[in-house]
DNA sequence: GGTAGACCTGGACGC
DNA sequence: GCGTCCAGGTCTACC
């Protein structure tokens, strides 16, 4: 019989809500079960990969259950219990989160503030770098591929690769199997930076290292742009600054009646967005996320193979 | 500091 | 079914 975890939840927390706010949680190996609305994936631990399943069967601020496939000995726990807060957002700051509220009160009563990520950053930076110069259901193979091709197989699906795994992969292998193209070197440098421990994610996250100090590192990593600095930016919980792409030229066009061209609409959105000071990106994500399910319906009902593989500014 | 062109994939389109 | 064009962010060379 496979582990059964119990994690506490903070008073505000919906999983449906949670989880269904940022686009990764429709890249694999994440899977989000409309029906029953409960999240699955596979992690990758110590004694190798692991599928769960988690749900919130009560209200708002009420426990999650998590079932694996397979027994987990206590070390495997710990790191399950770690992995699965970072990816949940369960560790995110209460009085940032009031804080993001109180500057822009349109996302109070829904109480949307935390963004879906990753149980690691390195999946988080890997993820990034599948999604750019790609329309989104390129970015949705790919993952799909690198987690069939390098993940730990457990029951039913396969892990993230680990950067280990990954750091050990010929570019030819990520390229030829995995659909990565030109990014193929860049995504084998990044896992061997992260292995070497040349990123520290620890200085990241310390609330003392200044937001400058972490995007000018950012943009030093292979095939780290500004665009990619600032969405890795949000993912370590440091929303002063926006991710700039097409789509962010699509909203100042459509939403926020801009014109000019594509490099003057970026500098204009970029500037409406300052006045949300260092919750910029989230009031700007939302903005978007809002503008996504006026299309597509509550993001909670998004089909994985349907709707969620389409939103991409050609299509809307 | 700003810009043009290459990088690669997959989808759309025309024939 | 095949060939061509295009979108997408980063990187390098060049002005």
């Amino acid at each position: 019989m496979g582990t059964r975890l119990t994690i506490q939840t903070p008073a505000d927390y919906v999983l449906s809500r949670d989880v269904c706010s940022y686009g990764y949680f429709v890249l694999a190996p994440n899977y989000w079960d409309v029906a029953a609305q409960r999240l699955h994936r596979a992690l990758a631990l110590d004694e190798g990969g692991a599928s769960c399943v988690i749900e919130q069967t009560g209200d708002k601020g009420s426990a999650l259950r998590v079932r694996f496939d397979r027994a987990l000995s206590r070390p495997e726990q710990a790191k399950a219990r770690s992995q699965i807060s970072r990816m949940l957002r369960l560790d995110e700051d209460h009085q940032s989160l009031k804080a993001f509220h109180r500057i822009d009160p349109r996302w109070r009563r829904s109480g949307r503030g935390r963004l879906f990520r990753s149980p690691t950053l390195f999946e988080d930076v890997i993820k990034t770098v599948t999604s750019c110069n790609v329309a989104w259901p390129s970015t949705v193979n790919m993952n799909k591929r690198l987690c069939q091709s390098l993940g730990e197989k457990c029951e039913g699906s396969h892990a993230f690769p680990t950067a280990k795994k990954m750091s050990r992969t010929r570019p030819g292998t990520l390229r030829g199997r995995c659909r990565v193209g030109y990014r193929d070197v860049r995504m084998v440098e990044l896992a061997k930076l992260f292995v070497r421990g040349d990123i520290d994610e620890s200085w990241l996250c310390d609330p003392l290292t200044g937001d400058d100090d972490v995007f000018t590192f950012l943009v030093t990593l292979p095939g780290i742009g500004p665009y990619s600095a600032g969405n890795i930016m949000q993912l370590l919980g440091r929303y002063s600054r926006l991710a700039l792409d097409t789509e962010s030229v699509r909203h100042g066009k459509t939403i926020l009646a801009m014109s000019g061209t594509d490099a003057q609409i970026m500098k204009k959105v970029g500037a409406h967005f300052d006045k949300f000071g260092e919750h910029k990106f989230r009031s700007y994500w939302f903005e978007l996320w809002r503008f996504y399910e006026k299309k597509a319906g509550p993001s909670h009902t998004w089909e994985r193979e349907e709707t969620a593989t389409a939103f991409t500014a050609s299509n809307f």
